[in-house]
DNA sequence: GAAAAAAATTAACAAATGATAAAAAATGAA
DNA sequence: TTCATTTTTTATCATTTGTTAATTTTTTTC
């Protein structure tokens, strides 16, 4: 997915203000298990996915792996991006990638000079705030299968593309917890 | 909780925006147990918390609380406000409440019309999504126990005005469960 | 302050999920 | 292809959390 279409994706932008993120903005590739952000740290870059799929996760005993992004999704450290403090995520690619970066301290700027991108910036806030408030409501009151058969739903081509003890954490079980519900489905 | 401490404590404003976002908002108050806000209708307000205690939730077979706002809190339809779609909450003042109350739509012409406004809507929408993923994240590896040691140490004050019932359904247990967790810390 | 109502606790048993270990299946490298 | 490695499944038992019902405590109302 191109920026152009990226950026109108989170938000429809004026063709200028779109010229002036695009402007910011250098591309680059990694492959399969590199490491793009390492927690503790203050990253100053986001990234947005041209190809490939990613996973953040936080490490304690085990990792626990809270989101992935694919084509057209925004790579962020939020407490980096928002508080200017050391993140608490580490992003692994799980596909080879290709990726667009733009420096934090650049959108900054943006932000401030220019009334569209800053709506634009709300804009990417609040749906990242419903899309994750929805998983904490359905954490809530859906048990493990229920949540597994939702992501099923909306995100098909998940189940291919990562593994399940990836998935497992995602939905908040063990590996041989999601193995034991598979099998309970067929 | 006045609002102009309201508004800057959610992020930092020039004098003039501060008093064009002032000059949109109005007092009122409600009685403990009003409902604020109901499930299933597009909202067309936001409100500041001057005073109370209220709290969001989605009605399933059970009620699943998912919020608590006091002083200095802004009570949101996410849906409303940001996709103008029917919410999934209803909000319920759990004490009598003095709220500021703010038109969507009058929000939403200054969202376009000053880029500092702009950017403090960013930064709260910021602010509540670290908030939100954190609570999914203490969600996904911490068990009921810790999940309450960790509400009671960082809202102490939620305990004193909150009846048990509704913290339970907060940390995503039941009540029973609850009552279990705490005679254990004794 | 007494009676009624609501909230919180306790107990007993059921169901869901975790932990560990072993086996089977899939994937990747030589 | 074949061997080694990684991933997934299966099985067993332990722990956590849920369900229901009864009891106690607290709050509200008259």
């Amino acid at each position: 997915m191109d920026i152009s279409k990226i950026l109108d994706y989170i938000h429809q932008l004026p063709e200028q203000s779109k010229l002036a993120l695009q402007n910011n903005v250098t591309e680059i590739a990694f492959a399969k298990g590199h490491i793009l952000l390492k927690a503790n740290k203050v990253e100053s870059n986001i990234y947005f996915i041209k190809k490939g799929l990613v996973r953040a996760y936080v490490e304690r005993d085990n990792e626990v792996t809270f989101w992935f992004g694919k084509e057209g999704e925004t790579i962020i450290s939020m407490k980096s991006y928002v508080e200017d403090q050391p993140g608490y995520e580490t992003i692994e690619l799980l596909e080879d990638c290709e990726l667009y970066e733009l420096k934090t301290e650049n959108l900054r700027k943006l932000f401030n000079e220019d009334v569209h991108i800053a709506n634009w910036g709300r804009k990417f806030a609040e749906k990242e705030l419903i899309k994750t408030e929805e998983r904490l409501i359905s954490k809530q009151f859906k048990n493990a299968s229920e949540r597994y058969l939702e992501l099923m739903k909306d995100h098909p081509e998940l189940l291919q593309r990562v593994q399940l003890g990836h998935i497992a954490s995602y939905l908040g079980i063990t590996q041989v917890s999601l193995s034991r519900i598979r099998a309970e489905l067929k």
